[in-house]
DNA sequence: GCGATGTGCAATCATCGTGTTGCAGAAATC
DNA sequence: GATTTCTGCAACACGATGATTGCACATCGC
């Protein structure tokens, strides 16, 4: 799992009306129509938007008879979320062992 | 903290040139030019990828001299993974609810 | 069957973002 | 002091993206 999988996550995390629209679905299941009754944006609109999160495995489309609904993956956000964590942990270690280094050059770090 | 505040941060994640560079500030601090000897992408370019970040509050300009090197702040990533978790946890704690409720009526869970 | 509602696809437009080139200025090296 | 190097700002081209309108088709309720 390398970080190019998840830049499409954050490129659809990077959008305003994309946020709403997963808030809107945290509240429950709902469908392109009936969210673009409560956003000040088309249903079209709202449609591509929501293939975007689909594509970065945030949503899930459940089909309820004629009308498509649309689920939000918390999960797969948290998973996100720990990968972020140890990404952000690994830049943390090493620029402290570089700092430990440049300060006591006759203390090496233990191999 | 709203989820306003931390837009800009995944908007600036969801790039795979910045994503290169924070990777190569991973391994060391560097300043625009030298990252411009690494990838295959101007220096100007760069630059403004770093204005970026930095707004993100991923990286931090450090004067040496007449170079200005940029450090990434892998702790403001972390707590970015946290809120990330709170929220995607959040989801599924709610939906988990309202399908506990739907398929058992006369169960209604704990306030 | 007929109207109402929900979805899908296409074309269009405006805007933003990425990357480039070019030039001017500040600072270190010789 | 002259040259080199690093930075900063401006202007520009090009592609990507967000949002719109319009129309065609499927499905539910009467």
């Amino acid at each position: 799992m390398t970080v190019a999988t998840l830049v499409p996550v954050f490129a659809a995390l990077g959008d305003e009306t994309r946020w709403s629209i997963l808030t809107a679905l945290g509240e429950g299941e709902a469908s392109a129509s009936a969210l673009a009754g409560r956003l000040p944006v088309t249903r079209q609109a709202i449609a591509r938007h929501l293939t975007v999160l689909q594509e970065a495995g945030l949503v899930e489309p459940v089909r309820a008879g004629r009308e498509v609904r649309y689920r939000v993956l918390g999960a797969h956000l948290s998973s996100t979320a720990r990968q972020l964590d140890r990404i952000g942990a690994a830049w943390e270690r090493r620029l402290a062992a570089i700092k430990a280094i440049a300060e006591h050059p006759d203390h090496p770090e233990q191999p």
